[in-house]
DNA sequence: GACAGCATACCGACTGGTCGGTACCATACC
DNA sequence: GGTATGGTACCGACCAGTCGGTATGCTGTC
């Protein structure tokens, strides 16, 4: 939560007040990262956002109903973020994929609440006692995983057509590495690990479309620099 | 929890009042996996085990002497039911590490609880405040890794010895794919998913050794029978 | 073999504090 | 003035942990 802007910009900005539901939401995001949900307290959030408790039940019905509307939230921003990533650039599916798991691993930067998943998090707790947070969860990764899929099956149409997997099946084993990875990242405090099974991950992928693996250098350079810039978005706010 | 003895067997048990502590143990592992650690009172623990609060703190000086406990418990527990499962058979270590996969798909049966790994569970929700804890999964979550590490070490000699990757890193990568396959498998509400995932992990290992995918068909066969009657264990318990 | 002495195991009512949620008040903007 | 927004004070339920107490062994001694 860094990016949130300096409190007053008295000029145009809608009243300060009004900016109360999202920064409940981003606080939402940040602090349920951090502790996860049940050990989440309204309080906490508030405390992160910057408001009161009164706040807080004016804008949600429940802490239930914030987390739907968090996921929402999460579901709106990550959506933009990756539409606008320069990994769609490249003609070719296989490219995309590829340069998408090369943002992946760019953006681990900062702690580790900021770049770990919301809905891993969140389903992990929640599958077994609260049904409509799990499906919400199933429905943004199953969308995350769409679209990926969209790019594989690309893919596969051009260089792996007879290959006995689904496209869809090879989304989801991405987007399961990148959750196993964040565990991995939150038992040993960083994200090495997590790069490490991006790699894997970016092997298996090229082994699958019949790719040689490259010398690994520079290909990554262009991207490295830019992304929060740029988009004006902050890893810390996916 | 189903395998714990019906309740006097008089003639030489220990008296059952004495496995009130594994009884916890046992209760412990399943409804932290169900609900995660936070949503767990102390309560739900003693009423899955059958005992009462006053046992609870006798044997444990807080909740997260439990978890700590917990870990330890699982460890011996999945150690000893690794350790005797028939993968270890082939001499090739390739044939291992894709037994050990082919195991893996085999043990997701029964609730997800039953065949979710209380580590990840357990570290998703307490890495930044829990400290112990954390260490304790890291150290579990990295004994078995290392576990791995030995067979992919050995096949690596064998059939990639010049390739660029680490034994560890791919060791650490295929606990990373089943982390993340839990993730999905309790969004979508059952283990499809993460057999799916496991598949291609397999392939993964197949092709980083160069071997070509079989015809795929019945090398399961002689485990899907016997794993739990034949280890007199049963999934639920680990 | 019976009894004292002690430790371990277990019980369940209770407490102090926490947390989700409510009631009601204050201010701002139309 | 009325509606949207946010603040303060508080309530009731729940929960981790406590405490006084009982039951059941184990060991040594006579």
């Amino acid at each position: 939560m860094t990016n949130q802007k300096q409190h007053e910009s008295p000029t145009q900005q809608p009243p300060a007040q009004r900016q109360s539901k999202i920064r409940l939401l981003d606080a939402a995001l940040h602090v349920i990262r951090a502790k996860g949900y049940a050990a989440t307290t309204v309080d906490d959030i508030c405390r992160e956002a910057g408001v009161t408790k009164g706040s807080f039940f004016h804008h949600f019905k429940s802490k239930d109903d914030l987390a739907l509307a968090a996921v929402a939230h999460w579901r709106a921003m990550t959506e933009g973020f990756f539409a606008t990533a320069p990994y769609h650039q490249p003609q070719d599916p296989l490219d995309r994929l590829l340069g998408y798991l090369d943002f992946r691993a760019t953006i681990l930067t900062g702690e580790l609440p900021d770049y770990t998943c919301l809905l891993g998090t969140l389903v992990q707790e929640t599958y077994d006692t609260h049904p409509i947070i799990r499906a919400a969860c199933d429905q943004a990764l199953s969308s995350h995983v769409a679209e990926l899929t969209r790019d594989v099956q690309a893919a596969k149409e051009r260089y792996a057509p007879d290959a006995p997997w689904t496209a869809e099946s090879v989304g989801t084993f991405m987007q399961a590495v990148l959750q196993g990875a964040f565990i991995f990242a939150k038992a040993r405090q960083g994200p090495e690990v997590a790069a490490e099974c991006i790699e894997h991950l970016r092997r298996y992928l090229q082994m699958l479309f019949d790719r040689p693996e490259p010398a690994k250098s520079e290909e990554k350079e262009h991207q490295t620099i830019s992304i929060t810039e740029r988009y004006e978005l902050n890893p810390a706010d996916l």
